[in-house]
DNA sequence: TCCATATGTCAGCGTTCGCTTACTTTAGCA
DNA sequence: TGCTAAAGTAAGCGAACGCTGACATATGGA
């Protein structure tokens, strides 16, 4: 399962779970968070900790893997302008 | 490459950017953020954005792969006690 | 040697994290 | 129908994020 988002991430996390039969609140528990934290990140919060969500993972049996691959059409997404710069300041902006 | 911890994590964008002949500034710029989030997450920084390390791996052309897997001796490190929530409380306590 | 580049550190600031607690909504079941 | 558990929402709080800007070390070339 390939991973681009936080939103795709959540969405992963939580077909685990509910494939492992565990309600938010274990997770939580078996995570070291809170179960606030288990919905918003399964809802794709895309500030959460990295460190929270690597553990969230191995608590899931899930793996990560970083590869460095090939992908043909994968830049067509990238015009001349640098897309996610812009957003990233328009986050802050707006803010 | 398997991820498991930030620090890990951090290893393999650094790599990463110096195969590609970037400079921390240059990439920055590519993701969005700060040259100083570059240094500290190439550094393990633990609680950096789940969002922006996405956009870091995007930007240096790493693929992300989610695999359910059954990695046999796996859980030797996980005695009976939940050590992961442990150390999460232990976190919080000592701040 | 002096200068430019790359990397790393420090301090201060506004924003947002993740936490707790409490309430609401939904679903299944006796 | 009422009860229970699961899931989601909201508010308030201390801690830490990521940012800017300036400064500190290498390293390498002129």
């Amino acid at each position: 399962m390939l991973i681009r988002t936080p939103a795709e991430l959540g969405a992963i996390l939580r077909d685990r779970r509910k494939k492992l039969k565990l309600d938010q609140s274990t997770l939580a528990k078996r995570i070291g968070v809170s179960r606030q934290w288990v919905i918003e990140v399964e809802q794709g919060h895309a500030r959460a900790e990295l460190g929270l969500i690597l553990r969230a993972l191995d608590a899931l049996d899930i793996r990560l893997d970083a590869g460095t691959e090939q992908t043909p059409a994968r830049r067509i997404t990238k015009p001349g302008i640098d897309i996610n710069a812009i957003v990233a300041r328009a986050r802050k902006k707006k803010a």
